[in-house]
DNA sequence: AACCCGGGGCG
DNA sequence: CGCCCAGGGTT
């Protein structure tokens, strides 16, 4: 790259940035909280789900001391939906060593700001160049995309070690004076422009200096080998209503999967010998008398799948519990965190009981 | 370096 | 319905 082409194209990236940026809450404001929030938020997610997420949960929690002294259980009401519950827990966590640690002001270098639970590279370098205006990288999959394509990166992107390919190729490139829009510039134009599939280059800002285009490749980048094959779980849940309309929630395991999270009871299909019913119905020591399907879907995740059916019961007697059981009446359980799959059967059922 | 962690969208 | 997307933490 020499220095020419490399003006010419942040030059062309900046100002097609600042002419056509989509106009989204988190480029309201250069906090550096709010920032943060954003992008956590965005790591897992698209633009458009997170917008009510980030508006909601800025409300409720305007600064970093507001998120510090927040309750888990709400914290995590708020994220419901979102998935990826850990790092709900990670943000507050560093949240907290900011507020304890650093006077409440969110560290302005790499060093600090990585140590920070759950502020990774990518996440430091976007927080220090958009709040700060620093000259950080700030490589995402969308700037791996973007970057293969202009410079013709043939590197295969689903190997950790060529992420340093792409900060370094960005330190060269950055906009000192504007490392912010730059930044944002890239990710943008992966969200717009330059697609995974079908790259709209008629409209691209770039394209007189896209290697990827001027050789016809661009559908062909980035390199990445495939992901592994996914697991399929089958899953049966069931709604259970004591005499009193309390309703029986089972706590998952404290670690992995939507760790600690709530649900509804549920086996593992196929049960054999006895049938779905008859086997919950044991395994969770109650007694039912009547049970019907209600809902069936299934829920994918990168490595995992389930297929849920939920069926509904009635309790007639309660007998002893295991011990990650308990009775929540039907107010708490809308306070309760649950995963999307769960939160699907109680909406269902709500509509057809209540 | 390999694996784990949700949920949504697309063809 | 199969397939893709993605950054940080843990092992």
């Amino acid at each position: 790259m020499n220095d020419l082409y490399k003006k010419e194209v942040r030059t062309a990236l900046v100002s097609w940035f600042e002419e056509e940026k989509r106009d989204l809450p988190w480029r309201k404001t250069k906090d550096p909280y709010k920032i943060w929030v954003s992008e956590v938020m965005l790591q897992q997610t698209k633009v458009d789900t997170v917008i009510p997420y980030y508006e909601r949960f800025i409300a409720k929690y305007p600064s970093l001391e507001s998120l510090a002294s927040a309750e888990e259980g709400e914290l995590l009401k708020e994220w419901e939906g979102l998935g990826y519950y850990s790092r709900a827990r990670n943000l507050q966590a560093g949240v907290k060593e900011v507020v304890e640690s650093y006077g409440s002001v969110v560290p302005s270098n790499r060093k600090e700001i990585s140590k920070l639970k759950g502020v990774g590279p990518y996440t430091a370098g976007a927080v220090l160049s958009i709040a700060y205006g620093v000259p950080e990288h700030a490589v995402d999959g969308n700037v791996m995309r973007v970057l293969s394509r202009l410079l013709l990166i043939k590197e295969d992107i689903a190997k950790p070690k060529t992420k340093k390919i792409f900060e370094e190729a960005v330190m060269e490139l950055i906009d000192k004076e504007n490392p912010s829009a730059f930044n944002q510039g890239l990710m943008e134009l992966g969200a717009v422009i330059c697609t995974p599939t079908k790259p709209k280059c008629l409209l691209c800002p770039v394209r007189e200096y896209c290697t990827a285009f001027f050789e016809g490749k661009q559908e062909e980048l980035p390199i990445k080998t495939i992901n592994k094959k996914t697991k399929i779980h089958k899953m049966k849940a069931i709604v259970v209503e004591a005499k009193d309309g309390r309703i029986l929630l089972e706590k998952r395991p404290s670690k992995g999967l939507l760790a600690n999270l709530w649900q509804f009871p549920m086996v593992e299909l196929p049960t054999n010998s006895h049938s779905v019913e008859e086997t919950i119905a044991h395994y969770y020591g109650i007694s039912m008398i009547k049970s019907e399907e209600i809902i069936a879907f299934k829920h994918i995740f990168s490595h995992l799948v389930w297929e849920m059916e939920s069926y509904e019961a009635l309790l007639i007697e309660e007998n002893n519990l295991p011990a990650n059981c308990k009775w929540f009446t039907k107010e708490e359980i809308e306070y309760q965190p649950m995963p999307v799959p769960v939160l699907k059967i109680w909406n269902a059922w709500k509509e057809r009981n209540l």
